[in-house]
RNA sequence: GGCCGGGUGGCAGAGUGGUUAUGCAGCGGACUGCAAAUCCGUGGACGUCGGUUCGAUUCCGGCCUCGGCCUCCA
């Protein structure tokens, strides 16, 4: 029985698909103006273990993640290059999606961008202005009247009066209410803009997520997730616009993942204390960052520091160890390997714990491959399989053991000609000489392992 | 100020009203020419003060403390 963690009901809650053996998924995806930070990635990373582990329980996911190319850091991002804003976008775009690829995230199955949805944005700050949820304000924004809807505040718990106290809201003349929020921005000269019913313009930040959502996905869906700092406003507003435009339910469970935080604090761009992916790339493998990401709960902060990811790298290094020269096979059936695996997964999708059952399960590999039993493939497959789910070991082992230091290290065939010399040596009984080579490898970051079947290596 | 979420062994990080998380690090042993890897064993914990209870790290309350949202932010 899954559970889920909904913002809306600050509970776990039994997950039911509304149509049995379907989920419908949105999730709030990037502001393409530059690269994905670490903060991104697990956004990424966390709704695609979500995705992959529903598919596992045997749901047909429908898994939209759409991509903000228009807003005011866009335009002025791009203004400051001296570049067309699409031309900005659809770089980062690409950017992304390299990111996206290289940490295994498989593809959203639509993927909307805000500026190929302008039909749907109009259509539905129409129908707000008819039913009298929006207005037009003096300067031409189109506003949302947060006093018409009854329930604002119930996703991120905050009390309209409250907000009304609160000191921090911008006072804007063309609004009736500070707590408005735009729907429809008039277009000030030189910016792009659409033509609408209330002169050029282009949409706000919200509408555009209730339009795409709904237009894919229907007026009410199961799942809407995102990071946790867009509970308020973003995701709050967007359950006004779209209850208050289609008068039904929105979505039955919100799911927002924890920061990545740096020295105890979030990382975000405003604090500038961002590490891109493709900074933490160019020193740890994909795969390591992604399992990084996945031992932490998704809820739960996230902090970053070397050590934790030489942690994740030294942890994917025993998993691969235990795989290491293992045959294909299919999963064994033996043991409660795979119902612990689930039951921790049912748990809000409780990765930590699953991560602790891989390990219970690398350590049976590593028995039977010590003890000679037949099922040791057999387990490695199972484990191959259970981790598949979280996107992790899929590779060939031998590829992440001597691989990673694509750089200034020694290439596998100089590895293997010290190993030879080394093992004559060896032959020799000459262990001076055989100590001598092992640590000029060991100086050159391999490690080496003489087994019963010969000598192997890893990079360190 | 309002509203949320935390404080677990050297580090990371789950979980539970009374019994081993897990990984890394440490210690002992097996294996090894010596190592490495692996296996076996092992020490070490639940911010603080009260309350409930036969019994609380786990439930309740106060306090201390960290983080987040309330403005753009994944």
């Amino acid at each position: 029985m899954l559970q889920v963690y909904n913002t809306l009901s600050k509970s776990k809650e039994t997950f039911t698909p509304i149509e049995p053996g379907k989920v419908r998924m949105y999730v709030c995806g990037m502001t393409v103006y530059d690269y994905c930070h670490l903060g991104h990635a697990r956004v990424m990373v966390v709704f695609d273990v979500i995705t992959r582990y529903l598919r596992h329980r045997g749901f047909d996911v429908t898994y939209v993640r759409n991509v903000t190319d228009i807003d005011d850091k866009i335009i002025a991002r791009a203004n400051e290059n001296g570049e067309p804003f699409h031309a900005l976008t659809t770089r980062f775009i690409e950017a992304m999606h390299e990111d996206s690829d290289a940490l295994g995230v498989i593809p959203p199955d639509i993927e909307p961008k805000a500026t190929d949805s302008i039909p749907e944005i109009l259509a539905m700050v129409q129908t707000l202005i008819d039913k009298g949820h929006a207005y037009v304000g003096d300067n031409g924004d189109v506003y949302y009247d947060v006093s018409t809807f009854a329930t604002y505040g119930k996703l991120s718990g905050k009390d309209i009066a409250d907000l009304r106290a609160g000191e921090r809201i911008a006072v804007n003349e063309a609004k009736t209410d500070p707590l408005d929020f735009v729907l429809w921005k008039a277009a000030k000269p030189g910016e792009p803009s659409w033509e609408s019913p209330w002169g050029a313009g282009r949409p706000g930040w919200h509408i555009e997520c209730s339009a795409m959502s709904t237009n894919e996905l229907g007026d009410h869906f199961d799942i809407h997730g995102g990071g946790m700092d867009l509970t308020f406003p973003h995701h709050e507003n967007e359950i006004a616009q779209s209850e208050g435009a289609t008068g039904h339910p929105f979505v039955n469970y919100w799911l927002h993942n924890g920061f990545v935080r740096i020295n105890e604090e979030k990382m975000s761009k405003s604090l500038g204390n961002f590490f891109t992916v493709r900074e933490i790339l160019a020193r740890y493998q994909a795969e390591v960052v992604r399992y990084f990401i996945l031992t932490s709960q998704y809820r739960s902060p996230l902090n970053y520091d070397e050590e934790h990811l030489e942690n994740a790298k030294g942890a994917l290094t025993r998993f691969y160890t235990a795989l290491r020269g293992l045959p294909d096979a299919e999963p064994v059936t033996v043991g409660d390997f795979e119902a612990r695996f689930d039951a921790a997964m049912d748990d809000d999708f409780n990765t930590p714990e699953a991560l602790a059952v891989l390990f219970d399960l690398a350590r049976a590999v590593n028995k039977a491959k010590e003890e000679g039993a037949a099922d040791a493939a057999g387990l490695g497959a199972l484990l191959r399989k259970l981790a598949g789910v979280l996107g992790l070991l899929q590779g060939d082992p031998e590829a992440y053991l001597q691989g990673g230091d694509a750089g200034d290290g020694l290439s596998a065939d100089q590895v293997e000609a010290m190993i030879a010399a080394r093992n004559a040596a060896r032959a020799a009984r000459n262990w001076a000489e055989a100590d001598r080579l092992r640590d000029e490898l060991a100086a050159a970051n391999i490690v080496l392992e003489d087994g019963a079947g010969g000598t192997t290596w890893r990079r360190g």
